[in-house]
DNA sequence: ATAGGGTTAG
């Protein structure tokens, strides 16, 4: 609205009086958009022609002032407004909603009650959508409870606005309750379903509510394909990514930015680096989220020199970069080795009026430390008093540590990280081997007790492998896959094939396993080792294999898989928690930096 | 005289 105008603040103004007698002041309003300054001549004009107590052009005003982001000033028009009536206060309660100040909407909302005016469905959608920005169930909870005594749980709109407030708070039991039992579900709350399953990791729940969709012939839309397409990257399923790609080339559905990022994030994180590069490239008018997917997705793939290209472009086109750009360009830089161009990068960050936060840091003690800078990256920590490092940036460090065999470093980053995060039962393995790597033993035991004092157990590692659309899962924790034994004899065939080749297992260091549970199930091979195998026996020859696994690969399923990718003649494609591994012809993209 | 909703990407 008022595009134009709003476009020339310069062109608008009271250029004499004869102008304003002519214009009504509600007609001035509208042309002054959502202009902060252009707003406050026309409330002073209000002021001066006695019309202040005009509650329309109050409201008006009011919801201009929200528009522009102006909430204080809103809310003393608010205060000093002679009356009140039901129409300024859900102006307000919408208005402050729709431009994301949900402390506000609450706030708004209490008024409304307060003066027993009667709330309206509109005002309902506003304030639980406000709730759940908030993060706040107790208020939350209690607008549903209004909205119950008030008759208005069947509206099409509140009722989507409660199962995506119940799916945002992780309700998501509830909101699925709730969803089940509308009689009339809307698109919107198929997605907003959708949607909170893939929000809070539950992918596989988001893509089976989709095929849900598909089989009761349901119409869904480009938001919901989004959705899908995040639990795709999350999963890894290519193939149904894939589909959704089809699908929206051949359906009058629009490539957005949105979706097109979407898909760009999904390629990549789905082991083609390739299409998503074709996707992007085909972007109209890619924004700083889509450059942002592009240039993280080269750099999960290894392609440093790629993703620094691409962000140099994106800065000579002019857009601006954030936050989260420099983490995916500092990261591309740290699995590249790409040390000097990380920190030109990380020098002009503050060009742009950033702070580096964790991440950054994470990114350069990582981009340090892998090739070899020990001492540049601990000094890098060392650097950031009075800031405590996050226990991530111990994380990185002790990695560092560990890759290139420096243990008194080690076991001075190792005490650091259990100082700072005791309960994590992420980093036991990491602390206990590298105190046993340092000949430590008694902290070996310190830790190891700490784990079963406390009761924590190490998440179980994972792999998949999707077959035919079909996802199937090797872990150690879980259930045993169907055909397990013969994937074992299969894999003992295919270790002394490799063996033969030159593989040398690299001997774990010192492990204590934390429960004799674990120990009974500590099989031979690592979840990765059962998909790799699982994958050859069921693909054919060319086809290649793409793992996805929960935790980092270690350096002997690492040098295993490599061995595997030469003697079967197969290009193995394996996403671990950080990045991607291209293992071909016996090596690996990564070039050994796991 | 006045306005307005729920879902989607890095």
């Amino acid at each position: 609205m008022n595009a134009k105008l709003s476009q020339q603040p310069d062109t608008f103004g009271f250029n004499g009086n004869r102008t304003l007698a002519q214009t009504s002041p509600y007609q001035i309003l509208l042309r002054a958009g959502s202009h902060l300054k252009l707003l406050k001549q026309v409330h002073a004009h209000i002021i001066t022609t006695g019309r202040n107590h005009h509650l329309p052009l109050l409201t008006k005003l009011a919801t201009s002032a929200i528009s522009s982001g102006a909430i204080l000033y809103a809310q003393k028009l608010f205060l000093c407004a002679p009356t009140v009536d039901g129409f300024l206060l859900s102006s307000l309660i919408t208005a402050a909603s729709k431009f994301h100040f949900p402390l506000q909407t609450v706030l708004f909302y209490r008024h409304m009650l307060a003066r027993n005016i009667s709330p309206t469905n509109y005002t309902y959608t506003s304030v639980i959508k406000a709730c759940a920005q908030l993060q706040d169930p107790r208020t939350g909870r209690v607008v549903h409870c209004h909205i119950l005594t008030n008759g208005f749980s069947l509206d099409q709109f509140v009722e989507a606005a409660l199962v995506s407030f119940y799916a945002k708070i992780r309700e998501l039991k509830f909101a699925r309750k709730m969803f089940d039992e509308m009689p009339q579900k809307s698109i919107v709350s198929w997605n907003s379903m959708i949607s909170g399953y893939e929000q809070n990791g539950f992918a596989d729940e988001a893509i089976m509510l989709f095929a849900k969709m598909r089989e009761l012939g349901v119409q869904f839309d480009s938001a919901t394909l989004v959705s899908v397409l995040s639990a795709c990257a999350d999963t890894g399923a290519l193939e149904l990514g894939s589909w959704v790609h089809d699908y929206v080339k051949s359906n009058p559905i629009s490539l957005d930015v949105v979706l097109g990022t979407a898909l760009i994030n999904m390629y990549a994180k789905c082991g083609n680096v390739r299409k998503a590069q074709g996707v992007f490239e085909l972007m109209d008018e890619p924004n700083v989220m889509a450059w942002t997917a592009m240039i993280s997705g080269y750099g999960m793939h290894g392609f440093g020199k790629e993703a620094i290209d691409l962000f140099r472009l994106m800065i000579n086109q002019g857009i601006y970069p954030n936050e989260i750009t420099f983490v995916a360009v500092l990261s591309a830089c740290a699995h590249a080795g790409l040390v000097q161009a990380g920190r030109e990068a990380f020098a002009i960050m503050k060009n742009y009026g950033m702070m580096p936060g964790t991440e950054h840091h994470v990114c350069m003690v990582d981009m340090f430390g892998r090739m070899g800078l020990l001492s540049e990256a601990y000094h890098y920590i060392k650097d950031l008093f009075p800031v405590q490092p996050a226990p991530a940036v111990w994380t990185a460090m002790l990695g560092a540590c560990k890759l290139h065999k420096n243990y008194d470093l080690g076991v001075e980053v190792a005490d650091n990280l259990f100082a700072a995060e005791p309960d994590n039962a992420g980093h036991y393995v990491l602390l206990s081997n590298m105190y046993a790597l340092a000949g430590q033993m008694e902290r070996v035991e310190m830790v190891r007790n700490a784990a079963i004092s406390k009761e924590l157990k190490k998440p179980a590692g994972y792999s998949v492998i999707e077959i035919d659309q079909k996802a199937h899962l090797f872990s150690t924790g879980g259930m045993p896959h169907p055909e397990s034994m013969a994937i074992l004899q299969f894999l003992d065939e295919l270790v002394q094939q490799i063996k033969a080749a030159g593989y040398v297992p690299v001997s774990e260091a010192i492990m204590h396993e934390l429960e004799e549970e674990e120990k009974e199930c500590a099989l031979r091979y690592h979840s990765e080792k059962f998909a790799v195998a699982f994958g050859l026996l069921k693909t054919r020859q060319g086809v290649p294999i793409r793992i996805v696994k929960n935790l980092r690969i270690c350096e002997d399923c690492h040098m295993a898989i490599k061995y595997i990718s030469l003697v079967s003649k197969r290009e193995i494609c394996v996403r671990d928690k950080l990045r991607f591994h291209h293992f071909k012809d016996g090596s690996c993209s990564c070039k050994d930096f796991w």
